[in-house]
DNA sequence: CCACATCTGTAGTGAACACTACATATCTGG
DNA sequence: CCAGATATGTAGTGTTCACTACAGATGTGG
């Protein structure tokens, strides 16, 4: 019993084309074709690899999960409240406007509504902006306990806020919107954080 | 020269059910079938009317953007950057949990990224939220002209970022949030307004 | 070198899509 | 009541979609 003739492509060089095509035309917008020829394959390569269509998809998250969690983890690092929504607002103006990526951000430009036999994407994608929002919770939930926030702080609040303007600035670069635009929503959206932190001496 | 068989459909009433299909779906994710079907008239009706999709599209963007003027209008009318901000996001919360409607905003839900030949889409819904921006930034212009807003305070920022956490919280809601959590992303989104404030006593 | 297993390219599959031809129905103006 | 004009319902049109059957290629184990 042979192992057969092994795959010609590298997987993840190939992810990294489609995570590019969801992330441009999103999830119902890219297609078949385009996706095979941006990964170099044909239609029965992909099949064999990822099953169908939707686990191409969730493949890409999984790799764009992947590589955002190491710069989460650095945002996550910061030493307060502040520092980590002023680090995660500013590098995400940043990566949303990178000319080496589609702007924006993939959990949102892949697909917030999706028509009949595809409304498993949007949830999805949901779930994946649901992890960094944990993230950024529990991150908070320290700071309040370091006495980095005020007692009437409320760190869900925050994490859902600070989530909410990063889907929001999203969408905005998505549409055009520059670095510029980007950076002085996120240095206003900081302030909000800055307002529930104590010792703003 | 007859004026020819009268409509038999009510073209308002139609088109609320059209934009409810785009709201719940987006563009691409909408069929035709569900739209006639949703409208109550038969594909020729449609066209005859409508001229294509995307013409349907923008009527019922139209008709969306006419029913919310009637609202900002009075969000605008309020007497402080602050309380326009407030009255704003609090309204959003509501308005985009309402069970009347989808969930989100359809200027959001119609279709952040689109296949080839829907790339027009987008733009579109982008040029109606940024009319929305522009009202918000003439408001704080008036703010801070009447020194209800710092002397460093940038109304343009302001509004876009009020304008970026109209749109996070949209995708929120798409994505099941419900109205309590949306109302305290509003609550803290709103101390960022009000840390540009003047007279903060 | 042979049986077997897996990958690859060609060339399609049926289904669903946006859109429309056409015959018929219903109006207005004369 | 007739001629012109527009709306409607039926029944399609060609195209594009996600997906696959199949035959040939390329590997491993015996």
């Amino acid at each position: 019993m042979g192992m057969g003739r092994p795959r010609e492509f590298d997987a993840e060089m190939a992810l990294d084309q489609a995570m590019e095509v969801f992330w441009r035309h999103g999830y119902e917008g890219a297609t078949i074709a385009q996706l095979t020829e941006a990964m170099g394959i044909n239609p029965p390569s992909l099949y064999a690899c990822f099953g169908n269509k939707e686990g191409l998809l969730k493949a890409a998250l999984d790799r764009y999960t992947k590589l955002r969690g190491v710069w989460m983890d650095e945002v996550i690092a910061a030493p307060t409240a502040r520092a980590v929504a002023e680090r995660m607002l500013m590098g995400i103006a940043d990566k949303q406007t990178d000319p080496a990526n589609p702007p924006g951000c993939l959990l949102v430009q892949g697909g917030i509504a999706c028509g009949t036999g595809s409304e498993n994407v949007p949830f999805e994608l949901a779930a994946r902006r649901a992890q960094n929002e944990d993230q950024l919770r529990d991150r908070f939930v320290r700071a309040k306990a370091e006495g980095d926030l005020k007692e009437s702080a409320d760190p869900a609040a925050l994490a859902r806020y600070v989530s909410a303007v990063s889907v929001g600035m999203g969408v905005m670069a998505s549409s055009g919107a520059d670095r510029e635009a980007l950076r002085q929503v996120a240095d206003v959206a900081v302030q909000a954080v800055a307002a529930q932190s104590a010792d703003r001496t």
